[in-house]
DNA sequence: GCCACGGTTCGGCCTGGACCGAACTTTGCC
DNA sequence: GGCAAAGTTCGGTCCAGGCCGAACCGTGGC
């Protein structure tokens, strides 16, 4: 039991609702400054500063100072898989359909780096029943097929070589409760329709906006099944 | 963001270091009163009694009464698959490959009511690459050919029907941080191990033996790829 | 009925840590 | 240099909650 992982300790940064909100702020996968994440939460400087540290020093964000700036981001994509593993568990028990919260959130969001929602579900499912994704021994990869796809799509030969970083990885959804998109291919995918204006981020909300010519391209590239 | 999933409830419970091991011993999948808990950690039984509350009334664990003993549980595998998560991130940063820890514990253990460790790993890659586990919208799935399979090794008709929670679930192995299989599927595999005796429970560590037939038996329905 | 045992509740002690205002440091701008 | 803005540190206050021993409640065994 000695040498076994310390959840306690990870834990413990997350338990913090101010810190909580920071880091679901985060999830937006901006980087944001220490004043601005105290505005966001109702804090003064002092204490969105303290709460920063804290999770700055459980490694789960990472800092890079610009000028008299600090941007806060998070660690890494594991962290932003465990955020949305706790949002999934924690998410009010249903049936929230009825209650549409947040309409916008729940069609296409940020989730880290990548595409969330109804909409990033949708493409998983295209890409999945196509058999452009396959799940092989060392988790969730590209076919051959899924491979021509990519570059077809605009995508590099560079883009899709293998790194250290996983390809391809399997993001449950909080909202949809099924899996999306995640790892650099999710972030590539999102990247690509971004710069062709498909969708659009919009300030202050992890909610991204669906542009009529990319609702149109989207169902024609990922067709629903 | 008011309705938004609120983690640092989540993370709370979670976040003291005997609530902590008492969720790390129930990975076993078993149940475990409260005074075993507090023994396992040292503590009172005052002390094990709020935190097993504590955790309860979070949701993390269920209890059942029986005479005057109350078994706790962890209340999902929803809960267990969060806990995994958890352990993977906080798993001391590589490279571990030399200080073995647990060499049994890395080979072969419970994580909650599966097969997780090298052994679970093995098994998902053989189940995998043989082609009877795909990728579906809905989530991870047994393919026909991986529904034939499985009859064969003796499950029937009925524990393979579709129900509420997920027959396959890809759960993250926090030793060898490749995925295992875990739900429904995942727990029928194991009690069919068990009780031909290819695997045993050790009493007090998640850690399974592995009989000598059980050993030739496995390489040969779940060869290594 | 009596006792043993599992579990809970209570009171008291004490620490951690959340929060703030204010002072301070660093950086950029003019 | 002088000033403003970003961020950190410090001192002080306050409260949640972790821990225990002791008292208490329910159940089971005799």
């Amino acid at each position: 039991m000695t040498g076994s992982p310390n959840i306690a300790r990870l834990a413990a940064p997350l338990a913090d609702p101010a810190r909580a909100r920071m880091v679901m702020l985060l999830m937006d996968g901006r980087a944001w400054t220490v004043t601005e994440l105290g505005q966001a939460t109702g804090l003064t400087k002092a204490s969105a500063s303290e709460h920063a540290a804290r999770l700055l020093d459980a490694g789960l964000l990472t800092a890079k100072r610009q000028g008299r700036h600090k941007y806060l981001r998070l660690a890494s994509p594991a962290v932003a898989h465990l955020i949305e593993t706790m949002m999934a568990l924690a998410a009010p028990d249903q049936p929230q359909s009825l209650g549409p919260r947040d309409p916008a959130l729940r069609e296409a969001r940020l989730c880290y780096n990548h595409l969330a929602g109804a909409l990033g579900v949708q493409l998983y499912a295209s890409l999945s029943t196509r058999g452009f994704l396959a799940h092989t021994p060392g988790g969730l990869g590209l076919t051959a097929r899924g491979h021509a796809f990519c570059q077809s799509f605009g995508l590099t030969e560079a883009d899709l070589a293998p790194a250290r970083a996983p390809l391809c990885r399997d993001c449950l959804d909080w909202s949809e409760r099924q899996s999306h998109l995640g790892g650099r291919l999710g972030r590539l995918l999102l990247a690509r329709m971004e710069s062709q204006d498909w969708l659009r981020r919009r300030d202050g909300s992890r909610a991204l906006t669906v542009t009529p010519v990319g609702r149109a391209a989207i169902a024609q590239v990922f067709p629903p099944c």
